[in-house]
DNA sequence: CCATTAATAGGCG
DNA sequence: CGCCTATTAATGG
């Protein structure tokens, strides 16, 4: 295991990254250092008592709830420097979503009492906190329109634009299983397969497993 | 290895 | 496009 700052796994967390460093110092002693997670581990799960925001040092998580009938729903994924969990922040119930490592991972925490109070003493805090929730609304608004307004292979299409520009690379790497990916998109499993096939035939990207280059 | 899960292919409504 | 089934590939123990 690397050697683990507790101010440096804080700092790159996008939350926290334009604070000053005595903020930063100030935070770092209230935050809980930090939770290893082996690959297909349950980060969080309903009911588990747990409260408060969790930030990824390393790895990467999907977040999923579970319908009725026990079928899954990928919300998103989370990458080092996301952060998640923030609605138990402000009450005491636990949301419903799953949070599974899919690589080995590790997690850092700060627990809804610490966050509050620390964020009633750090205004820098709350406004960034506040401009980090806009940036997950564009994201839920942009995922909702595209659902409503795209074609399966155009919704593709704008997801390997968007994991292009994240990852700044033409060939992007995908972290999701492509099951999991298809169900982040709203499609299943075999569309994924079959729109991905379309799109190499128009020779708009190429797939390696779950490399992909956009051309 | 074997067993399970994931990915692909083809047919059909 | 989703659902179903069959086959193949990949994964994990």
């Amino acid at each position: 295991m690397k050697k683990h700052s507790a101010v440096a796994c804080i700092s790159q967390v996008g939350l926290f990254s334009k604070l000053s460093d005595s903020i930063l110092k100030k935070i770092a002693p209230i935050s809980t250092h930090q939770e290893h997670f082996p690959k297909g581990s349950i980060i969080r799960r309903p009911g588990d008592g747990k409260d408060g925001l969790i930030f990824m040092d390393e790895g990467s998580a999907k977040i999923y709830s579970l319908n009725a009938e026990g079928k899954e729903t990928v919300l998103g994924v989370l990458n080092q420097g996301d952060f998640d969990g923030q609605l138990n922040l402000f009450q005491d119930n636990n949301n419903e979503n799953f949070v599974q490592a899919l690589q080995d991972t590790y997690v850092c925490s700060i627990n809804r009492k610490d966050f509050q109070n620390l964020l009633k003493k750090t205004p820098d805090l709350a406004l960034n906190l506040l401009n980090s929730f806009g940036q997950k609304l564009v994201a839920i608004e942009t995922k909702s329109i595209r659902r409503n307004s795209m074609s399966a292979k155009e919704r593709l299409l704008a997801y390997l634009e968007d994991l292009a520009k994240k990852q700044e690379s033409r060939t992007v790497q995908l972290k999701l299983k492509k099951k999991d990916l298809a169900s982040y998109l709203g499609v299943t499993p075999e569309t994924l397969s079959r729109q991905l096939k379309s799109l190499e035939k128009d020779e708009l990207i190429s797939v390696e497993g779950k490399r992909i280059k956009i051309q």
